[in-house]
DNA sequence: ATCTTTTTGGTCAGAATAGATCAAATTTAA
DNA sequence: TTAAATTTGATCTATTCTGACCAAAAAGAT
């Protein structure tokens, strides 16, 4: 585990306890984590997305910081807001992400389904740049089904 | 028996062992039996595909590895039944038929979602000779979860 | 009020790490 | 002998981490 995930870890579990919101500083939390502090951009870029359900803000200057909100909709328009987050293609991470998101409406057994429907195995046979617009057509014709 | 059986063999053992769960490194596993990196995906692809009853996820980068599940299979020989009859390439009618002739065991909405996701609309990105390749790939991870 | 300095955070490219793929060469089995 | 299975290495892709340089906001000076 890299610190990238040290540092999402630490994030999702004061979340947790601050209810889903949360303000840091970036300098002080890249020192703490003996990190440069582009390594909370990335950090955040990566796995605090609005596809992984949190809006990102930030202000610079003095007494800057960075807030970090998980967002709760409601369920179907969770689930359309999935559908329409997914375009004409999506990598499998991106997709991982959004279908975790819906971890409040879908059963497990169902998430693990879909993950494992849209998972680069399953989509072996179909090459990267194409691969990913597969991915998006089978992800939205499983979600239709759901609504 | 080459080297291929021999860390297969090994990899089956570690299963046993841990419960039928495994992370290893594809570099260290190659360097610790004197191979060469892509030889561990020739044993995975050989013998851990999914057809032998085993789930396989991997993370390139820092960090990186390779995890193999061994599925659960029950009594669901059926299901079992359905993963080998597919191989490599199935078209639609063929797969809904299949998926079909799991209704006893699984929900209408679990075979809504299932057709679905392997029909030509959501395929549609996937060209025909190709299509139905993935089509089979998708099928397959999808039964796996369910065992 | 305006200008300057200081304090933060943002971006981007490159290096480092680690797995994936593909095809040629070799070995094994029918 | 021929076809299939195995082995290998060259090359590709993905993920993470870092540092140099940029931009905005606040605080201080004039």
């Amino acid at each position: 585990m890299g610190i990238a995930d040290i540092i999402a870890h630490f994030l999702d579990q004061t979340l947790k306890q601050t209810d889903g919101v949360l303000e840091v500083s970036r300098g002080d939390l890249a020192q703490q984590f003996g990190c440069v502090p582009s390594q909370i951009n990335y950090v955040l870029t990566t796995r605090f997305s609005p596809e992984h359900g949190y809006i990102v803000e930030t202000k610079r200057g003095g007494g800057g910081y960075i807030r970090i909100t998980r967002v709760q909709l409601g369920q179907n328009a969770l689930i359309m807001h999935t559908i329409n987050a997914i375009g004409d293609s999506i990598d499998a991470r991106s997709a991982t992400a959004l279908i975790q998101n819906l971890r409040s409406v879908l059963s497990d057994e169902f998430i693990r389904v879909i993950v494992a429907a849209v998972s680069d195995s399953a989509l072996r046979a179909a090459v990267p740049p194409l691969r990913d617009e597969v991915r998006a057509g089978v992800i939205k014709q499983i979600l239709l089904q759901i609504i």
